[in-house]
RNA sequence: GGUCGGGUGGCCGAGUGGCUAGGCUGAGCUCUGCAAAAGCUCCUACAGCGGUUCGAAUCCGCUCUCGACCUCCA
């Protein structure tokens, strides 16, 4: 069997997975930015890494999963007005920050419940460690690697630079940058005099007055920069080096960039040994997000009520279209794309459902085993966790599934008699199914959930329709059958004579 | 302009040298009172042009084209 790998973005190729500390995993994946509600685009990296999580869990790993809440205010575009994003929406919407910050935090943690996603081992926030952040520009500044001015600190970029080239870390290591064309091709700026150069970032910005989020600082009245919340809290919770930073591929620059270079002088480790990054989500081939106007909010998406829409896509019909495409491509957003993920996942779904049902134990062992069918099962089983290692391919992983569907399918309606496969083959497809499905994939039901009077109704329902139908009253039968359709019942007769039905 | 990554059948999307990816849609058949579901079959594609090779979607070169990042971004 195969072992763990994955894409590094830091060496651009694949590695075989091996935790700094046997059997333990420390991962930091950066978490949203709680300002507003979170959309399509956010779900893929939070789903993604999940699927991350729960594989290493899967594998038997004790995995300590950080992902932060970044609930103080990063800045516009250098050169523009600085401006708090959390607090100048504060004002517009009327509200202290800290509600407005809860808000979104609620909305994001209830998306992430609808999703399925299992909660991380620890949930830091940027307010929450303002004084780890603090520490961690004192050491920088003490270092000589930032400079304090009016007020505001800085990260000398080009010193770094020239510094820690020869350590092996050079500013743009992750991202393959090379500072220097960097410094030849960023467009004059205004507003940028305090700066020793261009390329230098704020760990620590002072605050105009109109600014409602602020903290006491050695330099003053500010809030952190963008990038220093990241190295802070990786650092006091996973230590100075650990195995797996992810987030989206449009953070890698600047955003782990920076935290790279405010690691390496406060701990002289680049920070993390892997660095797992996922593609965009993209609408009309664009990336979705709020400078192209594009998104569409996660409460929109769940209920349908969008413009680009033709219905609602219910969490696990997207959790189950961001699986069936590899997280390291870019995955664009089509309602026909979304549909072809609900029928689908639909149809895995009622397998694996049939499936678990499946009475084994009473199979007898018998020598009418079809070897040729029966190898291509064990084959198709033997195929997932090897597609899974690499670099988790979970579209292959589906895919591999559903070639198994029409065989299950074939047991239910006995085109393929049960001792035509192994006992052995049938024990292993249940429950790779269910690995895969429920504890890799994290999908869940759901169907509507009913109660037992529903049941019971929909049983003397089916059992009226059976009378009449035995009766050739498809009149009647029929009439009961379209109008249970109408309300979101579907029944479907069975060869064996019995009935089902699904909500819809 | 710089850096990087793509272009696969009606749609979405795996796949790095030879073997059917898969899902959705469409067509036909079987089953069925009729449906639905299910099964079977079909529609067999790799942007273009060259090159390497016995053999290329896959490797190399060029062209066209789309996108991401370049200090707000998942």
């Amino acid at each position: 069997m195969s072992s763990l790998s994955f894409y590094n973005s830091l060496t651009r190729k694949k590695e075989e997975f091996k935790s700094i500390t046997p059997n333990r995993v420390g991962m930091y994946v950066c978490g949203p930015t709680v300002s507003g509600e979170s959309h399509l685009g956010h779900a893929r990296p939070f789903i993604t890494f999940d699927i991350v999580y729960r594989y290493l869990l899967h594998l038997g790993y004790q995995v300590r999963y950080v992902r932060n809440i970044t609930d103080a205010g990063h800045f516009e575009e250098e050169g523009r007005e600085s401006e708090d994003k959390i607090s100048s929406k504060a004002i517009l919407e009327k509200l202290e920050p800290m509600e407005l910050v809860q808000k979104y935090t609620n909305k994001f943690h209830w998306a992430m419940k609808e999703f399925n996603n299992l909660e991380p081992s620890i949930e830091p926030t940027a307010t929450g460690h303002i004084v780890e952040q603090i520490d961690m520009i004192e050491k920088i500044i003490a270092d000589g690697f930032a400079y304090v001015i009016n007020g505001s600190v800085y990260f000398d970029v080009d010193k770094y630079h020239r510094e820690f080239s020869a350590k092996g870390m050079p500013y743009g290591i992750l991202s393959g940058r090379v500072l220097e064309d960097q410094l030849e091709t960023t467009r004059d700026l205004e507003s940028q005099e305090e700066k020793r150069n261009k390329s230098d970032f704020a760990l620590w910005k002072n605050a105009a007055p109109e600014h409602i989020m602020r903290w006491n600082s050695p330099w003053g009245i500010g809030f952190p920069g963008w990038h220093i919340e990241c190295s802070a809290m990786s650092t006091k919770y996973l230590g100075q080096e650990f195995d797996i930073h992810g987030g989206g591929m449009d953070l890698q620059f600047p955003h782990h960039e920076c935290e790279i270079a405010q690691s390496a002088v406060c701990n002289h480790h680049i920070p993390a040994k892997y660095w797992l990054h996922n593609n965009m989500i993209t609408i009309n081939g664009r990336k979705m997000g709020k400078s192209y106007n594009n998104v569409i909010k996660l409460s929109e998406l769940f209920s349908g009520n969008h413009e680009i829409l033709t219905q609602a896509y219910s969490p696990m019909t997207v959790r189950f279209f961001i699986l069936q495409t590899h997280y390291r491509s870019t995955l664009d957003f089509g309602n026909e794309s979304l549909q072809a993920s609900e029928k689908g996942l639909r149809r895995i779904w009622d397998a694996f459902q049939l499936l678990s049902k499946f009475n084994i134990e009473s199979q007898q062992s018998s020598d009418s085993i079809d070897t040729s069918l029966n190898k291509h099962c064990l084959d198709v089983l033997n195929s997932l966790d090897d597609d899974m290692n690499d670099d988790l391919n979970t579209a292959k992983v589906l895919a591999s599934l559903f070639e198994l569907v029409p065989i299950i399918n074939s047991l239910k309606d006995g085109h393929v008699k049960f001792d035509a496969l192994a006992k052995d083959t049938l024990k292993l497809m249940k429950d790779k199914f269910k690995v895969y499905l429920v504890d890799i994939f994290g999908l869940q039901d759901e169907q509507k959930q009913h109660d037992d009077k529903i049941s019971a109704i929909l049983h003397l329902i089916a059992e009226i329709r059976k009378d009449a139908r035995d009766k050739k009253d498809f009149i009647t039968s029929d009439k009961i059958r379209n109008q249970l359709l109408a309300a979101g019942i579907q029944l479907k007769d069975e060869k064996s004579g019995g009935v089902s039905w699904e909500f819809i």
